[in-house]
DNA sequence: CTCATATGAGACAATATTGTATCACAACGC
DNA sequence: GCGTTGTGATACAATATTGTCTCATATGAG
């Protein structure tokens, strides 16, 4: 049997509270984290063993988050260009919970395969958005890939600076990246 | 007198390792900053009383450093566009240190001040950029600023990585700057 | 109600980091 | 040569973090 919860709710805030405190300080204590959770320091250690389990634990959950909101919203897209769109749409809300994932440094195998096949997946999204002339053929592949990382944070970080609403920051990113990409 | 460095050298030696260690790894300890320096950690302390001090000294080098490159690059520059252009191939060399002020979260204040200055000068380009026609009307102050931004890192990274020529990776970065944002 | 389970609070040792102090040594100017 | 100055090595106390443990308590199933 594979380490069933104790308590599913106090897992979960543990792991909630993990990533919105990593996110903002990837060096944040423990304790911080326990206290963010409204948990005893002893419980967060009940559920998971030390400081890499947790970290990898919550490594899986923002994966997991976003693998279900990018699937959710590519059901009904036509083109590669309209799974553009939706996609950041979907993930731009998540992008605080995603940025977590680049700020720490994971030393776990599964959670470091897992996201190679995250900027896989993107990759392959390029190469689809390039056939269909929707991305310039001599723009770089990697180039492309990287930008469409920095555009979903960069509208999420734009988003929570109040600076720009949700949908005006995914139009906003998704014109820097067509346009900017684009022959 | 303010404070005069003991022995020149030694003093920027550490200042160089601390910002070429800490952009790689914000939580590095002074022992790895020394180390690195090929200097001991006693001598560190005798250059820096705290590890805030050596942070503020290394924020305020890092900066001095992007003003030098900004500064020579903009004398011959025309348009607004130009000096876009010229600052991008200045500064993206210096991303990797330039990047260490973004993952550091400096509380001291007269470095706090002077980041903010910066921010300002790239949303006066900005508004420059606007004037002139290179960056549509309708595009948020704040969102060209921040994509300027990314592009001077995601530039130097794709360098930093491989991926990219020096020259190459500028070029990428202006026209995605220009033709994302232009109008 | 009774009992098993999950929890919070706290004690605890182990470890890492930080900042200070001391000592011996090498480099340098005089 | 001689003394000053900067340095490395080392020891040191203070502090923070981590992981383990115990005990009293609350919650929920039966």
């Amino acid at each position: 049997m594979p380490e069933r919860p104790l308590r599913p709710s106090t897992r979960q805030a543990v792991l909630d509270a993990a990533i919105d405190t990593l996110a903002r300080n990837p060096g944040a204590s423990l304790s911080e984290i326990a206290s963010r959770a409204g948990v005893g320091r002893a419980s967060l250690h009940r559920h998971f063993s030390s400081r890499g389990d947790l970290i990898a634990a919550a490594s899986q959950q923002c994966m997991d988050e976003i693998d279900a909101a990018t699937a959710a919203a590519l059901k009904d897209a036509r083109s590669a260009k309209e799974r553009l769109s939706r996609m950041l749409e979907a993930v731009i809300p998540l992008g605080d919970r995603y940025h977590f994932l680049v700020s720490e440094a994971v030393d776990d195998e599964a959670v470091r395969k897992r996201y190679a096949e995250e900027l896989d997946w993107l990759g392959h999204l390029v190469d689809d958005l390039k056939a269909e002339g929707a991305i310039a053929a001599d723009v770089p592949r990697s180039w492309a890939v990287v930008n469409i990382d920095a555009q979903i944070w960069l509208a999420w970080s734009e988003v929570a600076a109040g600076n720009l609403a949700p949908a005006h920051a995914a139009d906003l990113a998704l014109r820097t990246l067509l346009e900017g990409l684009g022959p």
